[in-house]
DNA sequence: CGCTGCATTGATGAGTGTCAAAATTGGTGG
DNA sequence: CCACCAATTTTGACACTCATCAATGCAGCG
């Protein structure tokens, strides 16, 4: 038996909206198993038709996207409580492949239960469409980093959005927190190349707005990058867990 | 009384799933009105907290994302069948404005409804949820497009994606469709500069692949135009309508 | 101890952006 | 029907951000 929904740490913490007990004993029905992974071990692919969709419990990963002449997108990062697997839940098909960047701990569900997920819980179904809208409002946010921001401007972004999660993860002790992630992955995810993204962040380094070294991600001012890249500091809503 | 649901030409057309006359009557009760814009009319604002929703009937639109400084993403087209403003009837708060580019005729939901849409009606969330996960994956294509594709890659990628579903729709004779759209449109969309999309666009008219002028894109060979593009010519989906 | 992957740095050049102006189109009113 | 204006498209010249190439350093690891 694995570790019981009840117990889940991630429900209390308070990037999260909490369940009842009632609904805690209906997910506990719909989950059938735990997994945990290794990094660099991929855990859904592009173009698969996966039957069984996760919740991140622990650790990091990206999705990403290969193009047919060997171009990676890195379509956004993976954090605890991210819901994985939507795609191929509702439309057969993986847009994109999911990886594991720290060994991780993922929620197991079937996918063919999604279906009664909807049927007899629509609070729950409710907040699965919700994750959509908010996924769908990420990606638009990237779009606009990604087609209308400097390398500066974006890179401070990415690193304003990566914060501010692990802050409402509690990840952030000392303005810092672990970054599991290669400085090719932020590259391909703003669309820059691997040796612009690095002289960008060394110039960020000197302008003591942040450092990134040895995995550990320190921010001197949010503020400052936060007025670099363009967008406004705002707490994160609490999310729903699936 | 506005035009009856049941009378609604998009669910006669295949690009859409049909509904049941069960269903159909619900949708009744559910829609509110009919709204006719003109070109340039904003429809939902970014950053706004709407009290309606919309179905897109006739006509074309774009979503687009204002940055602080003036910079404009467009995030994507607007076409018949497309669910307007699942941001903020889920989020509170739209990401993205939508406007108008040719006369559109909408169909009006009201979101205070879309909450008893998920309790009395598990398969018609599903089919929201469905929507939502398709614009994901399609943002998720954008990203790619705009991050890693060079100009012609991404224009011609572009016309593709415009063209196949103008197709589905039944807008295109003569491999000729209207395409009410500015180049400056274009350019916004994939993130380059108005001059270098014209430069391109002019480039493949060179190349007799496709041209785009008056109003009217004709497109000589999508294969060739997908080859470019690195993407796979797959019929789309059959969409629900909302 | 020699891999291999990642970070770092310098030199060079290409793809795109920016600037500016002309050509074209469409709409409006005299 | 023409004159005028605004918006859009088109073209040319030039500048610059960013990509590419290449080499070095550095750490982890079997």
């Amino acid at each position: 038996m694995t570790t019981q929904c009840k117990f889940c740490p991630l429900n209390r913490k308070d990037a999260f909206v909490n369940m009842s007990a009632e609904e805690v004993g209906f997910m506990q029905k719909f989950k059938v198993g735990e997994l945990t992974v290794d990094p660099g071990t991929p855990i859904l692919m592009q173009g698969s038709n996966a039957p069984q969709l996760f919740t991140a419990l622990s650790g990091m990963g990206i999705r990403e996207r290969h193009l047919q002449n060997g171009a990676r997108q890195v379509i956004n990062f993976v954090f605890p409580g991210d819901f994985i697997g939507l795609q191929a839940g509702l439309l057969g098909e993986m847009g994109h492949s999911v990886e594991a960047r720290t060994q991780m701990r993922l929620c197991v569900f079937n996918r063919s239960e999604l279906w009664n997920f909807f049927k007899s819980h629509p609070e729950r179904s409710f907040d699965v469409t919700w994750l959509a809208a908010m996924e769908e409002n990420f990606l638009g946010e990237s779009l606009s980093s990604v087609g209308q921001r400097t390398a500066v401007e974006a890179i401070a972004w990415a690193m304003v959005k990566i914060f501010q999660r692990g802050q409402s993860l509690g990840f952030v002790t000392n303005n810092t927190m672990d970054l599991p992630f290669t400085q090719r992955d932020v590259a391909d995810a703003m669309g820059l190349s691997l040796v612009h993204t690095n002289k960008t962040i060394s110039r960020l380094k000197q302008q003591q707005l942040a450092s990134w070294s040895d995995g550990q991600l320190q921010i001197n001012s949010l503020e400052a990058l936060a007025e670099i890249a363009m967008t406004e500091l705002r707490p994160l809503a609490r999310r729903p867990l699936i």
